[in-house]
This record gives C-alpha cells, sequence and structure tokens, in this order.
DNA sequence: GTTTTCACG
DNA sequence: ACGTACGTGAAAACC
C-alpha cells in the first residue's frame, strides 16, 4: 500500500518554535530556530519512505468555516516576531526540496489534511496526518493515522483507531461530539456550560452521539436537563466548528504530491544558507538513498532485526478462522496481537492476520467472533504466546469468559527490566525504537527476540523469569478480585463530614469578612498574605505557598488558618477517598484497582483507578475510611507488614556493623539511633530524640541532605548536619555505602538491585547542580527502595503459587509497598497467616519453582526480616 | 495541559 | 554558589 504523509506545518512550526528556545539565525539575521526543530521531524518523516508528501499551511482572512462565529481562536496568542519571518522561509525550503506545499484561502492547515486524507482514502492510498493538535484525532480511520507530537517535538504518538480507544475511550467521529458537548478553551469553542469531559463522555456512551445526547435531554435530570436543553444550539453550533472540512476546494491531487527522495538535494544549498549544516548532511544521506545518518558522524545503525515470513493468510470469514485456529493449535509457539484486527505468528513463520470489521468490499469478522475462535488458543497451555502486554489481554479476555494459559514473553515487562526510565506506551512505539518496521504480531515476535538479548546483557533474566512475568498473572487475580467496600459506612462517614465542612466554609468567610474558594491557593493567598497581613515565606512558581507546612507554623497568629487547614484536610478526605471511592464501587460491591508493573523508576508497583496505595492512616479520622474496606462475606482480612524493610536492606547492602548489630539484637531501630545520634544511654533516650532519630534513618534512605533533614525537622541547617556526621560516624558502613553507590553510578551510568533490576542515572552527567545532586540521591535510594520491592514482589508470587497449590480459597488482593493483604475465608484463617508469613521471610513452603528459589537466594540479607501479621473484618483492623 | 496540594510507602 | 529530601496518583484550580 503506497503512503502518504501529510504535515500540519502550521501546528508543527509552532510547536518546534516553543520547543527550541535558543536563539538561532542565518547568517543574515533569519531566525531559525523553528525551522531547525521543523527539519529534524521533517528528517524522521522522509525516514519513513513515503511515495507522497505534502504540507499544509493556514491561509486565513476570516476562514470559511468559520465565519458564523467570529470569535474563534480570539483565545489564541498572536504569533511572535521572530516566528513569523519563518513561515515564509520554511515554504521556501519546503520547496525546494521537492515536498508539496499547499494552502487554501479561508481553510486551515487542518482542513487541507482532512481533504487530501480523504482522497487518499478513496484512492487506496495510506495517511499519516502529523500535526500537534489533538483535533485532527477526528479523521483517525483504518487507512487514516495521526502521527501526534508530545512534549514540544522530540516525542511523538501514533494513533489508529485502537489507539484512540485506548487512550481516550472515543471513536474518531465522537472525537467531534466530545468537543462540542464539553468545548476548547484554547480554540474558543463554548459547548455546553458546566459539562465537563466526565458527563459529555457519560452522555455519548448512553445515547451514542450529540444529536442522540440533546433529543434524549428530558432523560435527564434537573441542572443537567436543563443545561443541556438551554446549551442546545450552542452545541451544535460547536459541533460545526470543531468539525474538520474534507471538501475543502484545494487545487491539489494525490498525483501532485509525489515525493522523490533524489529532489532532496535542491534543498541542501538553502539549508547551508539557514546555517543547518548537520541537517544538511542528513538530508543528502536520505537524498543518496540512505538512512538520514550524516556522513562523518554515521555510527553504523546495525540492520532492524527481521523474522523470516514464510507465509500469509488473511482471514475473512468463519470457515478461514476455525482452519487458522486449528492451524495455530499444532504450534508450540506463538505471538498474539489484538488491536481491532487480531494477528498471529507462529514459529513456523505463519503470518495470520484475522481481519475484524472490514468494508463492503473486503469484509471483515464480527471483533466478539474472533476472539470467542480464539478461546482454545488463549487458553491452551501448549501453545506458548508471546504478547506485547499480558495483564492488559487478560483483561480484554476476562470479558469473553477465557482467561490466557502459556503466556511465555510479555514485551511489557521485559521492556520495563530493560529500561524502566522510559517504558514503551504501546507496541509501535516500542517497534519504533528499535526500527522494527513490521506490525502487529511479526513485530511483537521480533521484539521478543531483541529484548530477551537485552535481558540476558542486563543480567536480569532471572529475575524475569522468576518475579517479573509471573507477577503479570498475579496482579491480574489481584485486579480480578478486587476490594470488597462497605459503602453504607463510607457513605455515613462522608455524610458526617458534610457538615462540619459547611460550618467551617461559614467560618472562614466570615472571618475574611467576605465569601471567596478556600481551596484556590491563588484566593486563600491573597486572603491570608495580602488581606490578613499574615507572614508569608515560601513561594511557589505562581504566588505564595499555602501549603500545611506554611499553614502550621501560621496557626497560632490568626483563628482563619486552623479552620483552612481543618477544611483542606475534610475536603481532601471526601472528595479524594470518599466520594471518589463510592463511583469506584462496581457491581460486585468491590473496588477493583489497576496494578502498574512499568511505571516507577525503582521497581515498585503502583497501584491507580483507584489509587488503594495511599488510603489515609496516619490520621485517626482519615484511617476511619478503612473501616469501608473490608472482607468479603464468611471472610476476614489477613494483612502482614515489613518492618523497616528498607533499613534492613541498607544494612545489609552496605554491611554496616552498627545497623546490622541493631536488628540482629531486635531493638527499637529508631531508638537506638537517637542513642548514637544524640551521644545517650539507650535508656535516656526520649520521644523526642527518637522521631528526630526517626527521620535520619528516613533522610539516610532518601539521600540525605542537611537541608532536607533540617526542614523536616524545622531545625537550624547547622544542626541537622551534626545529626548527619554523627551518624555517619558511628556507621560507616552506611558512609561508605553513600560514596560508593555515587562512585558505582558514575562509572556504570546506572544503579542496581539486589536481583540486578537497573535504573539509569543519567542526571549524574548533568552540568547543573540540581540536576546531578537528584542523580547522586537517586543513585544511593534505588538500590534500597528498588532492593525492598524486588523481595516484595518474590513474596508476592510465592504467596499466590501457595495459595493456588494448596488448594486455598483465600485471595491475595492487594499490595502496599511493604504490605500485603488477603481476602481469606475463616477456616483457613491460621494456614494462610503461617503460609503469609513465611513467604515474606523467605522461609522455604513445599513445592517451589527451581526459578523462584533460584532468585530467592539473590535477595537473602544478612539480618532477618520481620512481618508483622494481623487480621480482622476491616483495614482498619489489620494494624 | 500544568500547577499546587496532599494522601500513602 | 547552587537549592534539595526517595517513590507514587488524584482532585481541584488555573488559564
Amino acid at each position: 500500500m503506497k503512503k502518504l504523509i501529510a504535515i500540519d506545518a502550521n501546528s508543527l512550526l509552532f510547536r518546534a518554535y516553543y520547543a527550541i528556545q535558543t536563539s538561532m539565525s542565518s547568517r543574515d539575521g533569519l531566525p531559525t530556530n523553528a525551522i531547525h526543530g521543523f527539519t529534524s521531524m521533517l528528517i524522521k518523516l522522509i525516514e519513513m519512505k513515503p511515495d507522497y508528501m505534502l504540507a499544509a499551511f493556514d491561509m486565513h482572512g476570516g476562514t470559511f468555516r468559520h465565519d458564523t462565529y467570529p470569535e474563534y481562536k480570539a483565545g489564541r496568542k498572536e504569533t511572535p516576531e521572530d516566528l513569523k519571518p519563518q513561515f515564509p522561509a520554511l515554504k521556501e525550503l519546503l520547496g525546494a526540496l521537492g515536498i508539496k506545499v499547499c494552502e487554501c484561502f479561508r481553510y486551515e492547515a487542518d482542513d487541507i489534511l482532512g481533504t487530501i486524507s480523504k482522497k487518499a482514502e478513496e484512492e487506496g492510498v495510506f495517511t499519516l496526518l502529523v500535526t500537534g493538535d489533538r483535533d485532527a484525532l477526528q479523521l483517525v480511520s483504518e487507512n487514516t493515522h495521526v502521527l501526534l507530537t508530545k512534549k514540544g517535538i522530540s516525542e511523538t504518538v501514533e494513533y489508529d483507531e485502537a489507539g484512540l480507544l485506548n487512550d481516550y475511550g472515543l471513536t474518531p467521529a465522537h472525537m467531534i461530539d466530545l468537543k462540542a458537548l464539553m468545548g476548547d478553551n484554547s480554540d474558543n469553542i463554548p459547548g455546553i456550560k458546566g459539562v465537563g469531559e466526565k458527563t459529555a463522555k457519560g452522555l455519548l456512551e448512553k445515547y451514542g452521539d450529540l444529536e442522540g445526547v440533546l433529543s434524549n435531554a428530558m432523560n435527564e435530570k434537573g441542572a443537567l436537563q436543563k443545561k443541556l436543553i438551554e446549551g442546545a444550539d450552542s452545541a451544535r453550533m460547536s459541533y460545526r466548528i470543531g468539525t474538520i472540512c474534507r471538501t475543502a476546494p484545494i487545487d491539489v491531487e494525490l498525483s501532485d504530491c509525489g515525493f522523490v527522495p533524489k529532489r532532496l538535494e535542491n534543498g541542501i544549498p538553502m539549508l547551508l544558507k539557514l546555517g543547518m549544516k548537520a541537517n544538511g548532511a542528513r538530508i543528502k544521506a536520505l537524498a543518496d538513498g540512505g538512512s538520514g545518518d550524516a556522513g562523518s558522524i554515521v555510527s553504523e545503525q546495525a540492520e532492524a532485526p527481521t523474522v523470516t515470513v514464510e507465509s500469509t493468510l488473511e482471514v475473512r470469514d468463519t470457515d478461514a478462522l476455525a482452519k487458522a485456529v486449528n492451524i495455530i493449535m499444532e504450534r508450540t509457539a506463538a505471538a498474539i496481537h489484538v488491536d481491532g484486527d487480531l494477528t498471529v505468528f507462529t514459529d513456523r513463520g505463519e503470518l495470520i492476520r484475522v481481519v475484524s470489521g472490514g468494508t463492503l468490499l473486503e469484509p471483515g469478522l464480527d471483533p466478539d467472533e474472533i476472539i470467542l475462535a480464539f478461546k482454545p488458543v488463549f487458553e491452551s497451555e501448549s501453545v506458548k504466546k508471546t504478547v506485547f502486554d499480558g495483564k492488559k489481554l487478560m483483561n480484554l479476555l476476562l470479558g469473553y469468559g477465557i482467561s490466557l494459559k502459556g503466556l511465555d514473553f510479555d514485551l511489557t515487562v521485559a521492556d520495563y527490566l530493560v529500561n524502566a526510565l522510559n517504558p514503551a506506551k504501546n507496541l509501535d512505539s516500542l517497534a519504533e525504537t528499535v526500527g522494527v518496521k513490521e506490525r502487529g504480531a511479526a513485530a511483537v515476535m521480533i521484539l521478543a527476540g531483541i529484548l530477551k538479548t537485552e535481558l540476558k546483557n542486563k543480567g536480569v533474566e532471572t529475575l524475569y523469569r522468576g518475579v517479573e512475568l509471573p507477577l503479570v498473572s498475579v496482579l491480574f487475580d489481584m485486579e480480578k478480585t478486587g476490594f470488597a467496600i462497605d459503602a453504607d459506612e463510607l457513605k455515613s462517614l462522608g455524610d458526617g463530614m458534610t457538615g462540619r465542612i459547611k460550618e467551617l466554609e461559614q467560618e472562614i468567610h466570615t472571618l475574611a469578612g467576605h465569601s471567596f474558594n478556600i481551596l484556590s491557593p491563588k484566593q486563600l493567598g491573597t486572603v491570608l498574605f495580602e488581606q490578613l497581613g499574615l507572614p508569608h515565606q515560601k513561594k511557589t512558581k505562581t504566588g505564595y505557598s499555602t501549603d500545611s507546612d506554611v499553614l502550621e507554623s501560621l496557626k497560632s497568629m490568626n483563628p482563619i488558618v486552623g479552620d483552612v487547614l481543618e477544611y483542606r484536610f475534610l475536603t481532601k478526605l471526601k472528595s479524594t477517598f470518599i466520594d471518589a471511592m463510592l463511583e469506584k464501587i462496581t457491581s460486585d460491591g468491590r473496588i477493583h484497582t489497576t496494578l502498574n508493573q512499568n511505571v516507577t523508576a525503582t521497581g515498585r508497583i503502583s497501584s491507580a483507578e483507584p489509587n488503594l496505595q495511599n488510603i489515609p492512616v496516619r490520621t485517626e479520622q482519615g484511617s476511619k475510611i478503612r473501616k469501608a474496606f473490608v472482607a468479603s462475606p464468611g471472610c476476614i482480612l489477613v494483612g502482614a507488614d515489613y518492618s523497616q524493610i528498607e533499613l534492613r536492606v541498607l544494612s545489609s547492602v552496605a554491611d554496616d556493623e552498627t545497623l546490622k548489630a541493631a536488628f540482629i539484637s531486635g531493638d527499637d531501630i529508631h531508638a537506638r539511633t537517637a542513642a548514637e545520634v544524640f551521644g545517650v544511654k539507650r535508656e535516656e533516650v526520649t520521644k523526642e530524640m527518637r522521631s528526630a532519630a526517626k527521620a535520619v534513618n528516613f533522610g539516610i534512605v532518601y539521600g540525605i541532605s542537611r537541608f532536607g533533614l533540617a526542614n523536616q525537622l524545622g531545625i537550624p541547617q547547622y544542626r541537622a548536619g551534626d545529626y548527619i556526621e554523627r551518624y555517619l560516624d558511628r556507621c560507616t558502613g552506611v558512609r561508605d555505602y553513600m560514596k560508593k553507590a555515587v562512585e558505582d553510578g558514575r562509572n556504570k551510568g546506572y544503579a542496581v538491585t539486589l536481583t540486578g533490576r537497573r535504573r539509569d542515572l543519567p542526571e549524574l552527567k548533568s552540568g547543573n547542580y540540581n540536576t546531578r545532586s537528584f542523580g547522586e540521591r537517586v543513585a544511593m535510594n534505588m538500590p534500597i527502595q528498588g532492593s525492598a520491592a524486588d523481595i516484595i514482589k518474590l513474596a508476592m508470587v510465592r504467596v499466590h503459587d501457595a495459595l493456588l497449590r494448596g488448594g486455598f480459597k483465600a485471595k491475595l488482593i492487594l499490595q502496599i509497598h511493604d504490605e500485603l493483604l488477603i481476602d481469606c475465608p475463616l477456616d483457613e484463617t491460621e494456614k494462610v497467616k503461617k503460609l503469609l508469613s513465611d513467604c515474606m521471610l523467605g522461609i522455604p513452603v513445599p513445592g517451589e519453582l527451581p526459578e523462584t528459589t533460584e532468585i530467592g537466594r539473590m535477595v537473602k540479607l544478612s539480618v532477618p526480616l520481620v512481618a508483622d501479621v494481623n487480621s480482622g473484618h476491616s483495614w482498619l483492623d489489620t494494624k
């Protein structure tokens, strides 16, 4: 299939301008920063080997599309003076490079993209639209993808229909409906006042499209109904403004856009004139049919690895589907990828593409039918599967009552071990980073090969096989099981707070003398520091800081401050932990979080939608929320948390005699530290000393600085410095470790945990002091936090396996970094407690796999681990 | 979309 | 002299 790349040059040049803020200019004084950025992007696009290219520019004069709505884009900023001359220069450059430029009176660049992509679709040409404007996403279709720039222009994401659905939960057509309902400030599209993204999406889900929503307005409740009726006209107008024109009167046909690499040469003189030598050389290389690596600076780029496709099969009907499934069932390994279509690449080199949906001319299959037909494949242990994201696939299959068995390789997990700082968001971005051009299952197979080698090179195969891969199923099970919620308890807790919140609001407004939004840092700052004249201390980028540290110090000066603190505290509890949580309860009366295995830089797991790893516990009032997190009927919650796991890890990796002795003796570690740091006898340690020592211990783990510790404790820096020195004098092993951690980081470029898990440390090479210092702290902290993460992850795999092997009904439901929770039938309680404790402490349990025991040896510490086990009806009772 | 604040380990 | 604690996710405000 031929390929067209059509660029929204206006959008891209703007992005490039803001991304590259350094001053750059040609010899005759023309600023070139934006053109420079644009050209870099252009080179990447040319490397994709398009058959056609087109660059579209806006041409105003009251755009036709919006002439009924003159305020459109009133909110946009003027074009900066030093960007203006770059437009004509870019047009000239593109012309010289032989890239077709298109403008159309009274139309914008995106209308041109809409029009040309329509022509391309009619001619059966694949189109990639390149822009920084999300509006273009409405143009996505099977054969039209959108390459969106992010963070300036350095990063891009390619959207197809599946990707759009994945990231936004919407079809391309829905993008317009959504905007019509919620509006868009940056484009001055009004939408319906008071309707935001959530409401809009909910409505669209219910009624299909904008007209559906508007004609069903009467089915909605009070306020929303009113908004929908009153805003109907505004929404319809917004819809019109928001729809990209696909029939603009452009005088360009696809045949005018033919792209010939050789013609690039003609633009080289102009590139040189603009002062872009390096880009000129890269363009030269492209013109000569090369890869865009310029002559002298070329590093011989290794050929992108490929696999041999022995045969291909397109499946478009039920009969062929059954045959394909039969073939795959006889294979021992296959890469599988589902993204709209389902593709399979077998170990015999068969590439099978099962077409979903399809068109009248090229019919495809019903997506549900495809998945269901593949049930035997998914559930077969003997067909070893390689997939991009195993847990996601398991969740997809869950909706069809299918389970995924025989998972042998998961690209997301492997990729995370190879590069935890920048894990791939989707298959295409992963493929791109290593130069794999294939798509779907073929790409999955190739990438698996590459990643297997990388895992080996980095010495993390054992970690992968022993922990991370088995953890995929463990986390899936935990998500699936969920946490039972006592919704009534949660509601009544919330209702109990409303009164007090109202009362505080009244009181604060009275004390201020007028009403204002207490949650607005800006308004609150004005009231406290300008009207009431309280002394301000910290400043943020945008104004006075009003965080709780600041307010806490002002508490005694004015009663309003205490009220504000309480108001913030209560509204936070209510909105984040009560109201939001109630919305997350599904029909089974439980909350199912998503446990992310590849987002943290250190190896920890994270929890989202909702986050169950930050449910309050430190305050009495907050911890009451945990009363609503309960065991299933007939069950009890069993919880266990590691005691001081990070300090134990530190004492072991630093091989510090003082710390080790403390842990071996079983003494209170903070009290013991206090005695050392303050130079008193163990019995003379006061509460205050102990809590200061606790802060020192935390600080040590974080990569301490006197400033940070002083801040935490509210003491002068010189005293904080004293504490640190005394600590490090007593704990020389720790001092040596810190030094070595930073040195190793500098030499190797990364930090490592006990299992070999890595985190790259690019910050250590920074010329910026702050960035470099950050790198140093990370070098000290990562092996500690990361090793602790390794330990509890291994424990999770062991617990999960042991529960299954033992035929228990008890289920692991949550991990909170040093704590595990199990929903446990009452009659299993005692056995499960023992099993949980054994797994966490590294004590062998029967029937374990060799991978598990092998990695178990890697995380053995030279001090004992301690886990406190508790149980009760609610989460509050497991403390 | 970014900033501020704050919940957890 | 620089200006900081390590790792997350979410709500609300802001513009």
